[in-house]
Order: structure tokens, then sequence, then C-alpha cells
DNA sequence: CACTCAAATTGATAATTGTCGATATGATGT
DNA sequence: ACATCATATCGACAATTATCAATTTGAGTG
């Protein structure tokens, strides 16, 4: 994955929105509708899109399918920002 | 700024080339053009994303602009990112 | 198998965005 | 004041994307 990649899943309002359910928990794409108002197609496109972007996990359970964010991929790509455009910001970290 | 506005600033291919040209030295307009092979009106425009975002520094130099990436922005956004959206990675780290 | 419920896919549409050519602005030098 | 050079803005167009309604897929249940 490339940090364009991140970037563009991240560059969208409702993206974010969801990502923020799925911070700590896992969520079934219904709980997801219900909480944030958009229609059940667009979440799943959404979901598409972070799942292709490797930023959530997936797990099925019965007729549900439950997502949680991938706190681990976040910081990986937060780590490559930071290489790629605040390297002297890293200086005397543990980053290696 | 919010993380959608950084991240709608990074989303891009082409001005993440530019903020890597603009990582650790100041540039001009025109050697960004020269460096990017897209067109001037197409790297102010990118540029323009850049400043009201709060991502680069500008500074005049008789005709010319230089511009320069603003890598304690891109940490401070990277920061908020971690924060939001990978916040278990963080404990026992030196963020408050 | 027929039915139901949850999620994914499809198709269409509106909004956003990246790009360029043409033009305007603004600074410098003659 | 005029000419020139560098950058910004404008206007148009193409590509991408976010959204929803309708449909399909797939898993459980009677």
């Amino acid at each position: 994955m490339n940090s364009v990649t991140f970037a563009k899943a991240m560059a969208d309002n409702t993206r974010q929105q969801i990502m923020h359910l799925l911070c700590c928990q896992w969520i079934c794409v219904g709980d997801i509708v219900d909480q944030t108002g958009v229609s059940q197609p667009t979440v799943s496109h959404h979901l598409g899109i972070l799942r292709v972007a490797g930023l959530v996990s997936t797990r099925r359970e019965g007729k549900q399918v439950f997502y949680t964010l991938n706190q681990d991929a976040v910081a990986v790509c937060c780590g490559m920002l930071m290489q790629n455009f605040a390297p002297e910001k890293l200086e005397a970290d543990g980053e290696s």
C-alpha cells in the first residue's frame, strides 16, 4: 500500500465517520447504516474501499458481516507519511 | 484543520509528488513545473490546495514565489490521525 | 425447496476534482 | 510608461467519486 491510496481512503467525511465507529470495536453493516444515516449500498461501497486499502478487517457471523478498523495499518501508514513528508520531525525517535 | 481536509490534500498523486519536492527545500513554482511535467496552472492549483490546508509556506523573492513543505503541520496531522484511528498504538508513548 | 434477512453488486446521476489553454495580476528592468 | 517574466486566476472539459434505488448473492430457517 502506498501513501496516496491511504490518503484517498481517508479523504471522505463519511468514510472517516465509519472508521471512527470501527476504531475500537466490531460492528456489522446494518449498525453502521443506522449510526451514520447513509444508505446500505453507500456504506458497503465505503467499506469496500477501506477493505481494499487494508484498513479494515472482516468477520462473518451468521447472516451478518462485522467490520473493525485495522489500527496497525493506520499506524504504519501514518509512519509512512511521517517518513515521506516530515522526516526531520522523526530524527532521534524510535523510527528506523 | 481537520483530518478530512488533511487527507484530501494528500489524496492526489501529483500533489504528493509536489510535497516530496518541497519536503526539505524551498522551490519556486517554475522549478516545480519543470520537475513534475504538469502545466503551470495545474501546479498553482495544487499549491493553492496545499496552502489552504496549511501544509506549505510561501516566500516571495523578486518575481518568483518559493514554497516549502510545512513538516510541523504534517506531523501534527499525522498525530491527529493516530489519535483518532490508532489510539491503542499510542498508549505509553509521549503523546498527551 | 421456498422464504427471509443481511450485505454486496449494478446502474444511473449529481457533485467534486484534476487538467489545460487563455488571460489577468504583479514585480522588475529599460 | 512599457515590456518582460513568473505566478495566479478563469473558463471549459474530462475523469473520478459519492450517493441512492433496484437487484443479486448468500446464509440461515421453516
